[in-house]
DNA sequence: GGTGTTTTGCTAGCCAGGCTAGCGATTCAC
DNA sequence: GTGAATCGCTAGCCTGGCTAGCAAAACACC
């Protein structure tokens, strides 16, 4: 049987950019990617070790947040949320129905849409699932010294938006269009 | 036809811990997150709008990052960097082959093994498609403070480690067993 | 030097979870 | 009151993971 090593080392040294002037900017970088690259492994473990995949997952850490802010949650507001469509969303909530982590309830004012409740099933397996993670998360955030944390967040949320704005560009080469 | 809301804005609040006890930790892993999703959404966004996926184009990255080393790479190699399996590593090697992106090469010593080897094509690409918003991540990654830049790689880096650790435990109740 | 075990890349086929298209019901604008 | 917009939904497709199992080559060992 073909297994993969799941412990990859650091990918090695870097590709282009010929002389961006800077190493820290360009340690910085290599520890997104690290980052990134350490997210995509657990979101995918995530899904192929639990019955729970990482979608459905941050759909109950919203809807969880949302129900101690006292706010009411659509499917629509879900989807947009979780960035996907209303049709994936849709599915979400069969399967997280079917699981019993989640409950329709009809919308106090629109007929046509609906209120989405967590159950107390899922509040219980979220908070065993992720307590012990979060923990250790804020245990690594404490570790960032006091007076670097604003910069830690303004460019976390720089990249964030940055990677929001990506990917339309696509001026590319006239690709074989796929069909 | 429904569509998703491509900005969504901040998820609000959060949910559990009662009370770490800092704000700025809070606003640490409030920003962690956001930058997670943007990086998932983005990753999605290229999957559709592209004719190449996340997975592809970082082995791509890869590949190009290997032959300017000068290391030989097998497919077993890329498939444990990518964290897949072999047979889905055959795969994407029959993707970016098909689309003229790499090349397989025979071994030099192993006849049953192959070295995968990079086009100018995927070069040229790879440098289009990556340049610009790695010069945008380099231009926000230049605007984080020089006296908190290795704060901030410390942080990635040891959120890295945690997530890679993360997962395995699954001390759950009786689960349905997904057979 | 033959022979069993490993390793390598591969094919076949499954499955989850995205997506688009389009529908009936309801609400909104006017 | 009526047409347009919006809601959640179903039907059905497609991508990209996965496991199982294969022939060929390499290796271990006598």
């Amino acid at each position: 049987m073909p297994r993969m090593d799941p412990t990859s080392p650091e990918p090695g040294g870097y590709w282009y950019e010929p002389d961006i002037g800077d190493d820290t900017i360009v340690g910085l970088l290599a520890a997104v990617r690290t980052f990134r690259r350490a997210d995509a492994g657990m979101r995918r473990r995530l899904g192929a070790e639990m019955d729970m995949n990482g979608t459905d997952l941050h759909a109950l850490q919203l809807l969880i947040a949302a129900q101690a802010r006292g706010d009411a949650v659509t499917p629509r507001a879900l989807s947009a949320h979780l960035a996907i469509s209303t049709a994936s969303t849709t599915k979400l909530l069969h399967r997280l129905t079917a699981s019993g982590h989640l409950t329709r309830a009809p919308h106090p004012t629109d007929r046509r849409s609906l209120v989405v409740v967590p159950t107390a099933h899922a509040h219980q397996e979220v908070r065993e699932r992720l307590a012990g993670m979060h923990a250790r998360m804020a245990e690594v955030a404490g570790g960032v010294p006091v007076e670097a944390r604003a910069a830690v967040v303004d460019f976390l949320r720089a990249m964030a938006a940055l990677l929001d704005a990506e990917v339309p560009p696509a001026p590319l080469a006239p690709r074989t269009p796929r069909a």
